[in-house]
RNA sequence: GGCCCCUUCGUCUAGCGGUUAGGACGCGGCCCUUUCACGGCUGAAACACGGGUUCGAUUCCCGUAGGGGUCACCA
C-alpha cells in the first residue's frame, strides 16, 4: 500500500464514512476523483472511513459500494478498511508523542464540557484551551486515561493553496489543540485520514468544502510529520432546490433511489459532472469525453443547486441512446410488478420490439415502462377518462368504420394499415385524427401513445380488432 | 457569534477590462404531425447593492447585503 517508485504521478481517492447511503453529493465526489485520476492516467482508490465503529453500519457499506458500481466508479485496488489501520495511526501518534509535536492530554470529559461551557458563557469561540501542553509530564495523574492532541501553532496564519478554492489563509488562534487519539487509543478522523493519505500515496485530495477547515488542521499533522502535502481541491457543495443544504430531509437520496425513479448511470453522471463543473458550452458529455476534459480548473467556486428537470432532460437524451435492449432488461420488471406477474418469453420479445416506439416518449425508464403496459393489458380494457370521453362523442361511428376497413387489410404492417386510415378518412372527408384518436383510446386506453398505425402492428390482427370491436356502439 | 467560502437569466453555466453578455434546462410562440413526445425555428429572461481603480468595469480592489460551510474523544 505505501507508495513506491512505480507510483503512478496522481492518486485520488473517494473516502465516505458509512453512516448512510451514497447520497448525490458523495456520488459527485467520488465523480470528480475517478475522472481527475482518469483523465491523468492516475488511479482512483476507495476508502472506507470507518473508525466510528459506533455510527458506522454494514448495510451502509453495501449501499455504498453498490452505488459505486452502478455508477461505473471502479475504484483500483481493494478498497482500504480505516478500522484495519487502527495500530499504524497509533503508531504514527507515538512518533508525534516522542517528536514533541503531540501531547498526552488527561482533562475529563467534564472538564471539557465545562470549558465549553464557559467559552459558551463568554461568548468566546469553543476551544481546547491547552492546558495539558506545556505540563510536565510527571504531573500526569498515574494510570489515568488520555488522549493525545497536536501542538497546533498558537499565533501567525497558515494558508493552503486549494485548486479550487485558491489561496486560503486562516489565522493560527483558529486551530486549537485537536485530538489525535482518544483515550480508547483509537484514532480520530483527522488524525487516521493524514496518516492513510500519505500511506495510501494519495496525491490530489478532491472533496466537499465542508472540509476545507480541516485542511488547515490536516496540514498542522502533515508538516510534523515531514510528509509531502497533497494538492487540495475542495468543491462546493450541492444545494436543494431551495437553496438550503441538501440535507436527508429534502433530496439528498441515495443514487440508488435515482435508480428506482428509471434514471440511467450515464444521466445521473452526465448530469452531476455538470453541477460544479463546465467546458464552454458542453452540457452533454459523456463518460469518454468527460476523461478527455476533465481538469480541477473547471470546478468552480460557487454551490449549485439540484434541479431535477435538467437531470429528467438528460435522462431522456440517455435514454433515446440507449440500446433497446438494455432499455427492455430494465423495465421488465417494472412491468412484470405493475402487472403482479411475470412476462413470458413472447411478451418479452413484444416489449423489445415496441422500445423504438417508446424511447422519445420517455424520461425515465418507469414512464417508458408505464408506456409499454397497453402491451399487457387485458380487455377488455379500462379506459382513462379523456379515452372515454373520445369515445362518447364522435369517435364510436368511425371506429365502425375503421374496423371494418381493417378487418379487410390483407397485410398487417403499420405503413399499410396507415394508408387505408388514411383513405378511411379522406372519404369520410375528415382529419386523420379523427380516425386515430378514437381508435388510440380503444386500443390503450389513453388518448397518449406511440402512433396508432405501429401499435396495430404490435398488437396484432387479432388483439388490434378485438380491442376496438369492444368499444363498438352496441 | 469567531473564522472561511460564495454571488451572471427561475436553475446549471460561458465570460477571464471594450461582447448586441453566449449556451443548456425550464417557460411562451411557430413549424413538423394521427395524440403525446422527438426534432427544427423563435421569444421573454441575468451581471445583488454601494464605493473606488481605469479612458472604459460583469470582469480588478474595498465595503454592504444575502447565501453557504465550519467550530466534538463524528467523519
Amino acid at each position: 500500500m505505501v507508495a513506491s517508485a512505480a507510483s503512478p504521478a496522481v492518486v485520488t481517492r473517494f473516502a465516505p464514512s458509512p453512516t448512510g447511503f451514497l447520497h448525490i453529493g458523495g456520488a459527485r465526489t467520488a465523480l470528480f476523483n475517478y475522472l481527475f485520476a482518469k483523465a491523468n492516467g492516475g488511479a482512483f482508490t476507495l476508502r472506507i472511513e470507518d473508525t466510528d465503529q459506533k455510527r458506522s453500519t454494514e448495510e451502509a457499506i453495501d449501499a455504498i459500494l453498490s452505488g459505486m458500481r452502478w455508477l461505473g466508479l471502479d475504484w483500483d485496488g481493494d478498497e482500504v478498511y480505516q478500522s484495519a489501520r487502527a495500530q499504524r495511526h497509533a503508531e504514527v501518534a507515538q512518533a508525534l508523542l516522542e517528536s514533541g509535536a503531540a501531547y498526552r492530554c488527561y482533562a475529563s470529559a467534564e472538564e471539557l464540557a465545562e470549558m465549553r461551557e464557559q467559552a459558551r458563557a463568554e461568548k468566546r469561540p469553543i476551544r481546547y484551551d491547552g492546558r495539558w501542553r506545556d505540563r510536565d509530564p510527571s504531573e500526569a495523574p498515574a494510570g489515568a486515561p488520555f488522549t493525545v492532541r497536536i501542538k497546533a501553532p498558537r499565533s501567525g496564519e497558515t494558508t493552503i493553496d486549494d485548486a479550487v478554492q485558491g489561496r486560503v489563509t486562516v489565522p493560527n488562534q483558529e486551530l486549537d489543540d485537536f485530538i489525535l487519539l482518544r483515550s480508547d487509543g483509537t484514532p480520530t478522523y483527522m488524525l487516521a485520514v493524514v496518516v492513510d493519505d500519505h500511506d495510501m500515496g494519495v496525491t490530489h485530495v478532491i472533496r466537499g468544502d465542508d472540509h476545507l477547515n480541516n485542511a488547515f488542521r490536516q496540514k498542522v499533522i502533515i508538516e510534523a510529520m515531514d510528509w509531502a502535502l497533497p494538492t487540495w481541491a475542495h468543491i462546493p457543495l450541492i444545494h436543494g432546490q431551495d437553496g438550503a443544504k441538501l440535507s436527508k430531509r429534502h433530496g439528498a437520496l441515495g443514487v440508488e433511489a435515482y435508480r428506482d425513479m428509471g434514471f440511467l448511470p450515464e444521466a445521473l453522471e452526465n448530469y452531476l459532472l455538470r453541477l460544479g463543473w463546465g467546458h464552454g458550452d458542453e452540457d452533454i458529455l459523456d463518460r469518454t469525453r468527460a476523461t478527455d476534459l476533465f481538469s480541477l480548473k473547471g470546478i468552480g467556486r460557487n454551490p449549485a443547486r439540484f434541479d431535477m428537470k435538467k437531470l429528467e432532460n438528460l435522462n431522456g437524451h440517455y435514454i433515446r441512446a440507449a440500446d433497446d435492449s438494455r432499455l427492455a432488461g430494465v423495465a421488465v420488471p417494472m412491468v412484470e410488478t405493475e402487472l403482479g406477474r411475470s412476462l413470458t418469453a413472447g411478451e418479452r420479445e413484444l416489449l423489445l420490439r415496441t422500445i423504438p416506439e417508446l424511447k422519445p416518449r420517455a424520461k425515465t425508464i418507469n414512464e417508458l415502462a408505464d408506456g409499454a403496459m397497453f402491451l399487457f393489458r387485458t380487455r377488455p380494457l379500462a379506459m382513462d377518462e379523456k379515452a372515454s370521453a373520445l369515445l362518447e362523442k364522435d369517435g364510436g361511428d368511425l371506429i365502425g368504420k375503421a374496423h371494418a376497413v381493417l378487418t379487410e387489410a390483407s397485410e398487417w404492417e403499420a405503413t399499410a394499415l396507415g394508408a387505408r386510415l388514411k383513405e378511411l378518412a379522406e372519404r369520410e372527408g375528415v382529419g386523420l385524427g379523427k380516425v386515430a384518436q378514437p381508435l388510440r383510446a380503444a386500443l390503450t386506453g389513453r388518448t397518449v401513445s406511440p402512433g396508432v398505425f405501429e401499435m396495430l402492428e404490435l398488437l396484432g390482427r387479432e388483439e388490434s380488432l378485438a380491442r376496438i370491436n369492444d368499444r363498438l356502439p352496441a
